[in-house]
DNA sequence: CGGGGAATCAAACACACGTTTGAATCAAGT
DNA sequence: ACTTGATTCAAACGTGTGTTTGATTCCCCG
């Protein structure tokens, strides 16, 4: 006979509903794990409640995953919120604290945060959870960009044109969140902090951006270099 | 248990060997599913195959999915080979000429080949089979971008400045088929086929990453801001 | 107290999975 | 024709899974 004393259940933080419990746990393990791999029994044990609990709250597992995403997703919207600036703050600016907050989210610099990791697994792999999700969350942060951008340029640019560019920014803060692992055997181990720190990858994404849009100077300076290209000519 | 050499017997001239039947239905099914959703018994029926045959062949499930990854890996390099050059090749050019390449065979365009779908899984989560797939695969391909970067800014970055342009690069040709389901919720429906096609795709990365590096006019031609010495009139 | 609905629990269920088995089939060698 | 060993097959095994059950405990209101 088991006797549970209320004090004593309390690993987690006390007096939280078994519900939330669940769904963090879960959010966790399908972060971690992905769906197929993840069993009821370990969200149980890592939420200290009851298998059955599952069941008893949720119905089935496949409805706990989709309210594990919503629930990650509505957490990390408030946590790094859309930034917001003054009327007539230079979009080149705007660009630049557009592209450190997408990477502070995507990369969550400080803490790993399971619930973009999660949410990740449902852009690569859709499920039914996914269209919502780029709904509520995806598309607002992509259109801002687009805003941005078509301000930098100053309509001089088809939104088709805008989109492939926001498109080009975009990839190249999610390869580091989507393909980390890979990116960290191709750069050697001592650079690899430089490549996952926020503030050097912001910078280049930024003034690669700026750059290619002739809104700064290119990555090389072109005017030091018509030497070298005089030597190479003779080739 | 001896294996007897498959030469040696007499041939089925109408059904390939089991082995390459199972390899072939085994990387389709895994790539389209998954490793944990994908059963063996999907697998032999799909190859037409008693259940009994995968662990005939291959031991366990585990070792037939390092199997189908190689196999997979081996077929797609002989099929879209790294393009050589004529010495004396422009660098932009040879920049143009890898993106291209490289989109095709991450697009696969035609035929969505369930090969690039299988190793993009391996990127994406990986196991065993990656770090070998990395060197074999991903890694000439990493440098020889590096290298044609290299040449192109003439020396002046830094390996590491080199490494991160690279990166931009493809993570930009990477978004397109780790995340083409959401880039499609993203465009709008009649503006799909013009980015999911080859040519202004690449046409697109290639002008951006030259405009980027000062190899190219800008994608915007700014009047007022900047003045545009450089004229790329050679050839 | 004590009755009753909500919550929790240990145990079991039903099923699908990877894997094994042992007999049947086949192809070649002698 | 018989032997031999590789291959194929239907059937079963053991295990881990999601889910259900029925009893038990908890908590609150009368």
């Amino acid at each position: 006979m088991v006797l549970v004393d209320p004090s004593d259940r309390a690993e987690k933080p006390a007096a939280v509903e078994p519900r939330e419990r669940i769904l963090s746990a879960a959010g966790r393990e399908f972060a971690e794990r992905g769906y197929e791999s993840t069993t009821v029994r370990d969200i149980c044990l890592a939420a200290g409640v009851n298998v059955a609990a599952v069941n008893y709250y949720f119905g089935d597992k496949q409805r706990l995953y989709i309210e594990s995403v919503k629930h990650a997703h509505e957490q990390r919207a408030g946590q790094v919120p859309l930034p917001e600036w003054a009327a007539g703050t230079p979009p080149a600016r705007k660009l630049q604290d557009f592209i450190a907050n997408f990477l502070e989210r995507m990369l969550g610099f400080g803490q790993p945060p399971w619930q973009v990791r999660l949410m990740m697994r449902e852009v690569l792999h859709p499920t039914d959870a996914c269209r919502e999700l780029v709904e509520d969350y995806v598309r607002p942060r992509f259109e801002l960009l687009v805003s941005i951008l078509d301000e930098l340029v100053d309509g001089q640019l088809s939104q088709t044109e805008l989109r492939r560019v926001a498109l080009s920014i975009i990839g190249q803060c999610f390869l580091y969140r989507a393909a980390g692992a890979v990116v960290g055997m191709l750069v050697p181990r001592e650079e690899l902090k430089s490549h996952h720190s926020l503030a050097p990858l912001a910078d280049h994404v930024t003034s690669y951006a700026l750059a290619a849009l002739g809104k700064a100077r290119p990555l090389v300076d072109t005017r030091q270099q018509t030497l070298h290209v005089r030597e190479e000519a003779s080739s």
